[in-house]
DNA sequence: CGTATGACAACAA
DNA sequence: ATTGTTGCCATAC
């Protein structure tokens, strides 16, 4: 694999259960700002060999929307890790970055839905 | 080498 | 909130 890729997966095998992040914040963080197809890419080939295994599941789009295709699978990894998902999506996610946001669920915001 | 595609993102309407 | 467009970058053909 190249620099990118060595990189990119540095940044994804660091990620901590309850951790969730978006390509575009990986890629960046990677130090390869707007390369977040890569990571996408790159988590696609997780354990296929040319990667080790990846926590491809704390990785979701800048919307907070799951990977399509594997919503079932990554919403119930996601949950065992404390995170919450509705409908397709990460409920902490304000839209844009919650980078590095290691859900925080202080005294039990009642709301979420009550802010 | 030109074009299309993709686990993306930002923005316009 | 949704749908299109554009921008980006690596690959596949």
């Amino acid at each position: 694999m190249d620099a990118r890729t060595r990189d990119v997966v540095a940044v994804l095998v660091a990620l901590a259960p309850g951790e969730v992040t978006t390509y575009g914040d990986v890629a960046a963080t990677a130090g390869h700002p707007r390369q977040q197809r890569l990571v996408g890419r790159i988590l696609s080939l997780g354990g296929t060999g040319v990667v080790p295994e990846l926590p491809w599941w704390r990785v979701v789009n800048a919307a907070g929307r799951l990977v399509p295709g594997h919503e079932r699978e990554q919403a119930a990894l996601l949950r065992a890790e404390g995170v919450a998902v509705s409908d397709r999506r990460v409920v902490d996610a304000p839209v844009g970055r919650f980078s590095r946001r290691p859900v925080d669920r202080r005294s039990e915001t009642p709301g979420r839905s009550a802010p």
